[in-house]
RNA sequence: GGAGGGGUUCCCGAGCGGUCAAAGGGAUCAGACUGUAAAUCUGACGGCUCAGCCUUCGGAGGUUCGAAUCCUCCCCCCUCCA
C-alpha cells in the first residue's frame, strides 16, 4: 500500500509553513485539508499560503470554489481521493495537510453514502422552524427516527434540519441508513502528526499576534471586497469562518472595530478548542511541540524512519 | 468642601433579612460531531476527605435565631454643585 502523511494541527500551530518545509525535502505534493481555504479571495483570514509558495511546492484544493458555493466533507473526500492516486501516480507523496478534522475524519473513516444538501429543502425547513419551533422539528423527527431524536439535541438546529433532509430526500430514517452502510477504508499506509503548541497559552498568544497580523495585512480591505459583490452574506459557509464573520459585522456597523478583534481572537480560540477534541481522540498520531527548536529537524528523522520502514 | 450614586464569585451584571455559593451574559475548561464543520450543540465552572462541610459579595465592627442584603466607622470609584 502506498503511504500517506496527515499532518495535522490547531490553527496557528504552524503547519503549513512545516509542510512546505517537509514538501522541500521529500517528494510530496500538499492537500489542503481546510474547509475555508477552498474558497477564493478569501486568502489573509484563511492564513493561505502565499501564492509564490505554492508555485514551488503544489498545493491542492486552495481556491477550488467561489465564496458564494458550498463545499462539504463527501466533496472533499471525493476529491482527496482523486488527488491522492494522482499524485501516487506521478510517484510521489500525498502531504494531507489542514485543521479541519471532520475531512480527516471523513477520508480515513469514510461516509454513508446519504442525500447530499438540498437548498430547497433547507429553506423550506427552516421557515417551518420559524413558524413552529425547533422543538416541533425534533418532534416530527423523533416519530420518523427516535434514535436520531435520542441522539440530537433538541436545540441542535443544525443536525435536526440535517436528519430531517435525509429523510425526506432518500425515505429512510439517518439511523438506518448507518446502520446499513458497509465500512470504508483508506487504502494508504497513515503516518499521521499532530502539531500543536504543548501549552495552551503560547497558541492563545499566536492566536491574537495573528489576529492582529491580518488586520495590518489588509483583511478588512478583504472582507469589503467580498462584500460589495452584493452576493453574499453570513448565511453562505463561506463567510461562516472565524475572522470573515467578526469583520462583515463590523462592516455592517453592528459592532466596533475594537469588538470585532476581540471577538474574532476569541472565536478562533474557541476553535482550535474544538479542534482539539478531536485532535485527541486521533488515534496513532505522533504529537510535536508546535514553536521547537528542533522542531524541523525531528520531524524529518521522524518521516524518514517512518517511510523507510519495511512494511 | 457640599449633594448624590456605587464597590458582588476571572469579567460584565442581578440580588436588597432566610428558599444564596449567589439570576443572567461573557470568558475559560471538557465533551459531542457522517454532505453547513473556521459550522452546530452539550456539560462543568469557589474549595474539599463532596447526599455533607468549609471559605466568599471593598475593610473592620455591630444588630439579628439568621446578613451580600439593616446600622456605624473606614478605604476606593463615579456624577453633579463649589
Amino acid at each position: 500500500m502506498p503511504s500517506a502523511i496527515f499532518l495535522m494541527g490547531p490553527t496557528a500551530a504552524g503547519k503549513s509553513d512545516l509542510a512546505v518545509q517537509l514538501a522541500e525535502q521529500f517528494p510530496c505534493e500538499i492537500i489542503s485539508v481546510d474547509s475555508a481555504m477552498v474558497y477564493r479571495g478569501m486568502d489573509i483570514g484563511t492564513a493561505k499560503p502565499p501564492r509564490a509558495l505554492r508555485e514551488r511546492v503544489p498545493h491542492h484544493l486552495i481556491d477550488i470554489r467561489d465564496p458564494a458555493e458550498p463545499y462539504s466533507a463527501a466533496q472533499f473526500r471525493d476529491d482527496a481521493l482523486r488527488l491522492m492516486a494522482d499524485i501516487h501516480a506521478r510517484g510521489k507523496i500525498p502531504l494531507l495537510v489542514g485543521g479541519t478534522m471532520l475531512y480527516f475524519r471523513a477520508l480515513q473513516a469514510g461516509l454513508t453514502d446519504l442525500p447530499s444538501a438540498d437548498p430547497v429543502l433547507r429553506a423550506r425547513l427552516t421557515e417551518e422552524a420559524r413558524a413552529q419551533g425547533w422543538a416541533a422539528l425534533h418532534a416530527r423527527l423523533a416519530r420518523v427516527d427516535p434514535a436520531a431524536a435520542r441522539r440530537i439535541h433538541p436545540h441542535d438546529a443544525q443536525r435536526i434540519q440535517r436528519a430531517l433532509e435525509i429523510w425526506e430526500l432518500s425515505g429512510s430514517p439517518a439511523t438506518e441508513l448507518y446502520r446499513r452502510a458497509t465500512a470504508q477504508s483508506l487504502p494508504y499506509i497513515l503516518l499521521k502528526l499532530v502539531l500543536a503548541p504543548a501549552e495552551r497559552v503560547v497558541l492563545h498568544e499566536r492566536i491574537a499576534a495573528r489576529f492582529q497580523a491580518m488586520l495590518r495585512q489588509g483583511l478588512v480591505e478583504e472582507v469589503e471586497a467580498l462584500r460589495r459583490r452584493g452576493d453574499l452574506d453570513l448565511q453562505k459557509p463561506a463567510l461562516r469562518a472565524v475572522g470573515y464573520r467578526q469583520v462583515w459585522r463590523c462592516l455592517e456597523g453592528k459592532i466596533n472595530c475594537e469588538e470585532m478583534a476581540k471577538s474574532a481572537i476569541i472565536a478562533t480560540r474557541q476553535f482550535a478548542k474544538r479542534q482539539f477534541t478531536w485532535l485527541r481522540a486521533e488515534q496513532d498520531a505522533v504529537w510535536f511541540a508546535a514553536p521547537g527548536k528542533d522542531l524541523f529537524e525531528s520531524v524529518l528523522r521522524f518521516c524518514t524512519d517512518a517511510l523507510s520502514a519495511p512494511e
